[in-house]
DNA sequence: AAGCAATAG
DNA sequence: GGTTCTATTGCTT
């Protein structure tokens, strides 16, 4: 990617004296063709980063927590804090402790549920792309934005020469404004800076810094220059103070731990180090592209885009402790973080397609060490109950799929000893994309499956715009059409199309991809055929293309390997899933549960088990719904109850399994009549806005079930 | 597609 | 440095 190092400037003459001639060092080194600058690329780049942005998300919530030394308080680490707190010494990632003692008075929130920070950043993304949609995150405090086109439409309006000057501080300023008709455009983004955090802070009530420069890289760096709440814009002639002004090649953005001590293997310790070392040299080491790149940020050169964010392309949740040995204490843990997830992914509106666990192993080898994770498919009838808000549903089901992945990286039949786990939704897949893999008719709203990085995303950066009604970030939605075709959403330009590369090089082809497929005939009944995983009282009502598109071989094929997934619980066949009985699962859980406890028994010399009764029988846990009944989706001859993992099953002693399968026996004959029942509490929750960040039922899905 | 490393806030 | 709780990208298989 990266390659012609060379966007930067017209005239490097003024700021190359001070430290190295980058013309000459770095892209040409590699490129012996002369300037042939086509395109000056004349950016106007703004790097917004909030101040303290967790302690001023909650001195909102809680304005008593104004004037007082604040912290924000994640286990036992402070993360960061206002700038009372700061003045008492408190600093960003220091023990509780240790802030204690340096500032007794110190008041602390807890900080782990991300919840409210998460939403207060989005508001600011949207905010920002209200003006420009240019607009990329970086973390949940800072954004880019490019408003390079928002300065040219200005600079257009603007009568000759006005008398333009720098609205906050100029880097390295030593001759006030004189240089602003030099820099108009410069200066106009440092208006623009200004309009945005005053917006900013109008509508939101955050402060935060801006910076204003000709490329991220450099709009980041000077972005911190005053603190807090002020801007400073970098003028060209500055580029090599500002880059001289870095103590170390850690500073430098994009330069990380691993790069700083791979670099210093190689004598390179400083900027200029890096600057002066022989680009041939460092691309043996690390490839070329690595090398161009470093060797340009080390110049300040930067030409990287700012690429629209958009709605997230993965949610996680995660819980972090000293010590979890037991599989009961897991499968706790993995219930609660699955909770949450599923809630926020069916808030968010996709549906995810794929899900992965990590975990934290502690060994004392290995120190404290590396995350490991393993992922599987989402059966897409899993994921439908998380679009649908059939939350307790999804959970339930997710939950053995998360102990065959746990199973696959830890052993526990034997002492383990846990510091994080980590539960992850990927591949999120917008409404009406569910149904269908992948080059079919469908994949018009399966967002972006193909290289995002394509380049040209000029177009049309402007649009200032949109309806604020609905979130902006996460309306990534398309109307589907009975006819298959599509439309975005009035006036919201899909922001998840990346710049261009969608519309232009793909070629999204409805035709039938009837290329290399076999034939395939599955599902016949009787007369009518039925995709799997559909219900089939729902299908019917479906506009016929699209039944055809749900028994065309191309998606059949695309269906998850059946074997794989039948190894984890359900698989109710299609004629179970009715929606008048789909209301078995919340027993799901417990089943696992009773197996894990079983399991834990083994090994309960490691851990006292302190949340569950290791009663089994009788013994009812806290959460009763309604009357208990256990139904078993599985058919009749099958072993053990479908939402049982044989893996987990086999760990079992003998005596246990034994036990258990006795217990099955007796409650399948017990309950073959209960059917009435409702899943307790699942409606009440959500509610049509609730989509609220964006949701808005589309035509397709219309056609399934409701819950 | 899966798993991990690196980077970042 | 790692600590927390995320999130992204790119490499390797």
């Amino acid at each position: 990617m990266d390659s012609s190092g060379d966007d930067m400037e017209e005239d490097e003459t003024e700021w190359k004296s001070s430290l190295v001639d980058s013309a000459a060092v770095s892209s040409d080194a590699s490129a012996p063709e002369p300037n042939t600058k086509l395109t000056p690329a004349h950016r106007v780049i703004l790097h917004f980063d909030l101040d303290c942005f967790y302690a001023q998300v909650e001195m909102i919530r809680n304005p008593a927590l104004k004037d007082v030394p604040l912290g924000i308080q994640q286990k036992y680490i402070i993360v960061t804090c206002n700038y009372v707190a700061r003045a008492r010494g408190v600093t960003k990632l220091m023990s509780v402790t240790d802030a204690k003692e340096k500032c007794p008075e110190l008041v602390l929130v807890k900080g782990e549920d991300l919840t409210h920070y998460r939403e207060m950043s989005y508001k600011v993304t949207e905010l920002l792309m209200s003006h420009c949609r240019l607009v990329e995150r970086l973390g949940f405090d800072e954004n880019f934005v490019d408003v390079t086109e928002m300065v040219e439409h200005r600079l257009a309006q603007t009568t000759g020469s006005d008398s333009i000057s720098f609205k906050g501080h100029v880097y390295n300023d030593f001759t006030a404004d004189v240089k602003a008709s030099d820099h108009a455009r410069l200066a106009l983004g440092s208006h623009i800076a200004a309009e945005l955090r005053e917006a900013i802070f109008e509508k939101l009530g955050l402060t935060g810094c801006a910076g204003i420069a000709t490329n991220k890289l450099l709009a980041k760096l000077v972005s911190g220059t005053f603190k807090p709440n002020q801007q400073t814009t970098l003028l060209p002639e500055n580029i090599s103070d500002i880059m001289g002004s870095l103590s170390g090649l850690r500073k430098v953005p994009g330069v990380g731990h691993q790069t700083a001590k791979k670099l210093q293997t190689l004598g390179i310790a400083s900027l200029k180090d890096l600057q002066l070392y022989p680009l041939n040299d460092l691309v043996k080491e690390l490839g070329a592209s690595s090398a161009q790149r470093l060797k340009n940020l080390a110049l300040g050169i930067d030409d990287s885009p700012v690429t629209p964010t958009g709605a997230p392309q993965s949610l996680s949740d995660e819980d972090s402790f000293k010590k979890m040995s037991s599989t009961v204490e897991v499968l706790e843990k993995i219930h609660e973080l699955l909770g949450n997830l599923v809630e926020r992914m069916h808030k968010d509106g996709r549906q995810p397609q794929t899900f992965r666990l990590t975990v934290r192993k502690y060994s004392a080898t290995n120190k404290w060490f590396n995350r490991e994770s393993r992922q599987c498919p989402i059966p897409s009838h899993i994921g439908q109950k998380i679009t649908s808000g059939s939350i307790e549903d999804a959970v339930d089901q997710l939950v053995p799929l998360a102990v065959k992945l746990f199973h696959k990286m830890v052993n526990s039949s034997v002492p383990f000893h846990l510091t994080l786990i980590n539960v992850c939704f990927s591949n999120l897949q917008t409404r009406g994309a569910v149904i269908s893999g992948k080059g079919t008719i469908m994949s018009f709203f399966t967002q972006n499956s193909s290289p995002r990085k394509t380049q040209s995303q000029d177009e049309s950066s402007q649009s200032p715009c949109l309806d604020q009604e609905e979130s902006i970030i996460t309306q990534h939605k398309m109307q589907v059409t009975i006819d298959g075709s599509s439309s975005s959403k009035a006036g919201l330009h899909g922001f998840k199309h990346k710049p261009s590369s969608a519309a232009v090089e793909e070629n999204p082809k409805p035709s039938c991809s009837t290329s290399g497929c076999k034939t395939n005939e599955t599902n016949m009944t009787g007369t009518h055929r039925f995709p799997p995983n559909v219900d089939p009282e729902v299908f019917k009502l479906l506009p016929e293309d699209i039944q055809e598109e749900l028994l065309s071989p191309a998606y059949l094929n695309s269906l998850p390997d059946r074997s794989a997934a039948s190894l984890v619980t359900h698989e109710p066949l299609n004629s179970e899933i009715k929606p008048s009985q789909s209301c078995t699962d919340s027993q799901n859980t417990k089943e696992i549960k009773e197996v894990a406890e079983k399991l834990n028994g083994c090994h309960r010399a490691t851990t006292v088990n302190r949340r569950w009764p290791v009663s089994t029988s009788g013994g009812h846990r806290e959460v009763v719904t309604g009357e208990e009944k256990v139904s078993f989706p599985q058919s009749s001859d099958c072993k053990f109850p479908g939402n049982v993992d044989p893996e987990v099953f086999s760990e079992l002693p003998p005596g246990v399994q034994r036990e258990l399968m006795s217990e099955w026996k007796q409650q399948k004959l017990v309950l073959k009549a209960s059917s009435s029942g409702k899943p307790g509490r699942s409606f009440l929750t959500k509610d049509r806005k609730a989509a609220g960040k964006g949701s808005q039922t589309n035509n397709l899905f219309k056609y399934f079930k409701p819950s």
